[in-house]
DNA sequence: AATATTCTAGAATAATATTCTAGTGGTTTG
DNA sequence: CAAACCACTAGAATATTATTCTAGAATATT
């Protein structure tokens, strides 16, 4: 078995390209499954069949059903990193440390997170609904990201607790603050629950995060 | 099959009181198994052998697995739709329709879900994942709930609104910007990723929900 | 080219959910 | 009270699905 979740490139032949390839679809095509079915709805067969492979093939790569579905998880998280990455990075940072800049920020955030569920509403339900799914190895693999993720987050913002505009918490305090009424409206409307989709109220949910934690 | 998820007392002998306590402790029995193993890891077998029946008994009783599942989920709903109408009602309403009452009332919001979550902590955690489990017939019975449920706090806090004292967003966004904060962070911290437990930012996320929706 | 390793296949096996048939025991009703 | 009825229990039989295993094809390394 491989053991490698379709993100790593740590050939042990050359960059073995074509084996990845078919990894990577494999990956796509259960993301489809997964979504359309649930984890538990969608069998083995499912996917050997969808992507045109044999069981052997399946389990030489992921080892069983459970590690493609955390390998699915970990892809999207990925993803979604990357991005918000991107949108913090393009404020770019360290001149002006002032109040607009923080508030700036927190948008930016607000904006990734709203940004990333509207484009890839299928991944970001299957995200948000399997983080508990991930166990083992994998499990290592995801908080190592975490770490390097909030790290990457702390970072950002500390400086400006430490001026004062931002409301001294406790990081995690801050976080379900900033992102937590964004998830949870997700969550209805991708369930299918609220008509009116996330992006509608991307503004709304900016600013009240602002607000939520700004020093008043 | 009985179909009658372990809520409703609708029996064709008489008040079946046996069956029903039964019933009842079987789905007590199945919430222990399901938070110990998770869903998918415990077999029928086990909640068998834990409930001291046969797999008749509970096929009898509840059709398929999913549906001890979905049970589970509902009556955990259920329970803690009580416990929030209760701290409602215990506020009164109706004499001075002024800022305060609304404030306390958002508050009691807040309350409600930190002390269902922090009491319940595994069954909390439970209704947190699975949700998405509940299908078909439980579908009905559980929208039909949350119907109850959405519009006993919209009469609530409608007049506060109207009032201006409570920002005139849709009811959905403003129940995310109250309750987000707290599930996002629950989730963390019941799936162990956090440590200071939830109770001890009771007083934050309350305070924080009605600056996130209170007219400025 | 020879060899080693990864990868693919699909049959065999194992684990698990679900169905089925036969009963048991309590409840209603004539 | 008895006899017909119905909810309920049991566990063996079956069906579905995940996983393992063995053999061989493809690909890379020397």
């Amino acid at each position: 078995m491989n053991e490698n979740n379709g993100l790593e490139k740590r050939p042990t032949h050359k960059a073995s390209s074509r084996s990845e390839q078919k990894k990577q679809q494999i990956l796509h095509i259960a993301l489809e499954c997964f979504v359309l079915h649930g984890v538990e709805g969608t069998t083995i067969d499912m996917i050997r069949e969808a992507t045109q492979t044999s069981v052997g093939s399946l389990y030489h790569h992921f080892g069983n059903k459970d590690a493609i579905a955390s390998a699915v998880f970990i892809a999207g998280l990925r993803d979604f990193a990357q991005l918000l990455k991107q949108y913090l990075n393009e404020l770019g940072q360290g001149d002006s440390m002032n109040e607009d800049q923080a508030h700036v920020g927190v948008k930016a955030l607000v904006y990734a997170n709203v940004d990333w569920i509207s484009t890839q509403p299928q991944w970001a339900n299957y995200v948000f609904q399997h983080r508990s799914r991930v166990k083992g190895v994998h499990e290592n693999k995801l908080s190592g990201d975490m770490n390097h993720f909030n790290n990457f987050i702390n970072n950002w913002f500390s400086p400006y607790i430490e001026q004062n505009l931002i409301q001294d918490l406790p990081q995690e305090v801050l976080a379900s603050l900033v992102i937590g009424p964004v998830h949870t409206y997700a969550r209805h409307w991708l369930a299918g629950r609220y008509e009116v989709s996330l992006k509608e109220h991307r503004e709304v949910f900016a600013e009240a995060a602002w607000q939520a934690i700004k020093v008043a």
